[in-house]
DNA sequence: GGGGTAGCGTAACAAAAATTACAGTATTGA
DNA sequence: TCAATACTGTAATTTTTGTTACGCTACCCC
């Protein structure tokens, strides 16, 4: 948008024949500077040597060095965040994935209707309380959710803690646990006996448990806090977790829009952070 | 848009220097495709003459064709609708999960049309050759998607390994690394330089990179043999990873059904193994 | 009213871009 | 393993594009 913005502040100041050519652009914009100056002429009933006047009166070296400034213009538009929203609309179709991905769909739904919308304030509840520690832990292959979960949440709040994945480790980690605490517990189908054990022993420490199980519930619901139920029957040779990861990133995403604006400012810290120190060290 | 849908459509059926070429394209769109033919090829990688046969084969007439089919593409862009004005939506407190998994859903739904269907097989033979390692990676958030695909993957066929969240020690991991292998690579915008690096050396060695990414396209995408694109932008502080995961489990599902019979016999037997002797002893 | 200046376009020129020809190199199939 | 085919880059060629030189016209000020 800078360049135009220039051409409208100096258009007082241009000749006749030159304001020709800067309606012309305006009017045209972007493509017709993206053309060639003969074409930018011939639209503006001008001639090129014109159209290079011009574009040296406003600072430019070349026409070619006018023509890099606005295509990164351009770029800059098209690559805000609702052009690209808008740009990523239908490509080409792909049948399998499509009727795969539909039956995901459809456990979203089901997710959708089987979270009551008291549980899931509860829940968002339950993890904004930063007065207290919050631990994150997962069974096989959910794990790697409480992972992606728990690399957000540090973000937002502090004392979050993954459990990792070595059971063997997880006494040593409980000795931390104290009355009060959340724990964030995956448990899907096929009860791991070990997640359950330990579930136990959460709830002996009176921690206060958010369980994210599948419909038929883990048997730590009977000790949880709240319980959040995730469909992730998808016909195939393993459960989906599609539903799962989609919960725990809408809880995410209210927590963190339920901060206050000071909490939010320094999320954003930690982000510049980030990535003005490039990793690697 | 019309390009870019057509040369997505395209992408499975190009040789490889001008399959670089749709993605340099694609990563840097539009603006690259509005300069030079020879600055398109520099960032591609390759030569001029690839360029050209590149536009030839998606049946333009020459360069100065496709551009003018570019720009026009571009002003019907930028000329659309102002709904620019409206940012960030408000945040609706109502039925929070609903809005928020319908977005989901039409993540999942753009990303099985953005995904070609020769790219998803030529990925799932890429996964199934078990011939070769195979190497699993992530970024910042996706490295949690990364072990979840790991841990699917390892009982399905062997010598799957998950490239560790510690990027120190990712040189001496690289040193089993050998010619033809397969590393999955997720990386999302905001694309990490270790990760880029790590790709850059992963191709040093000769691996056959299947690349994870988003529409925009990771700079990995120019040395990738196959890339696989997820919409990931949900209007949320951070992206969405649902789609990536759902397309992981479709790779994992795919494979995993691709199998003889004598495999998925072993696999049954790992699974009931693992089942049978409980962790946690 | 005449010298001077700024504005403009035609046409020659120079620079660069696109295009083509060709030769070397993989890849595929017999 | 060999032949045929497809793919790719280098280099020469042609075309297009941007740039400059120059002369004409209109206007302003002395």
């Amino acid at each position: 948008m800078a360049i135009r913005e220039q051409i409208q502040a100096a258009l007082g100041t241009l000749p006749g024949a030159e304001k020709k050519v800067a309606h012309a652009f305006l009017a045209n914009y972007p493509s017709i500077g993206l053309s060639t100056i003969a074409e930018l002429a011939a639209l503006a009933g001008t001639s090129a040597p014109t159209v290079l006047r011009f574009v040296a009166r406003l600072g430019f070296e070349s026409y070619p060095d006018f023509q890099r400034m606005l295509r990164a213009d351009v770029q800059a538009q098209l690559m805000s965040p609702l052009e690209r929203a808008r740009s990523t609309g239908p490509l080409t179709d792909n049948p399998a994935l499509k009727a795969s991905f539909a039956d995901i769909a459809a456990n979203l739904e089901a997710t959708a209707k089987a979270v009551s919308e008291s549980e899931f304030e509860a829940a968002c509840e339950l993890l904004s309380d930063q007065k207290t520690a919050c631990y994150i832990l997962g069974g096989r292959f959910t794990d790697a959710i409480a992972a992606y979960m728990a690399a957000h949440l540090r973000i937002i709040r502090p004392n979050v803690r993954h459990f990792d994945g070595q059971t063997s480790t997880w006494r040593d980690q409980l000795l931390d646990v104290r009355p009060g605490d959340v724990a964030v517990l995956f448990d899907i189908r096929r009860y791991q006996s070990d997640l359950v054990r330990l579930g136990e022993l959460l709830v002996e420490r009176k921690a206060r448990i958010l369980l994210i199980t599948d419909p038929w519930l883990s048997p730590i619901a009977r000790s949880a806090r709240v319980v959040l139920p995730c469909v992730v029957d998808a016909n195939r040779t393993w459960d989906s977790s599609v539903a799962i990861l989609a919960l725990a990133e809408a809880l995410i995403d209210r927590v963190s829009r339920a901060q206050s604006d000071a909490a939010r400012a320094r999320m954003q810290t930690l982000e510049d952070i980030h990535w003005n120190n490039p990793p690697g060290r």
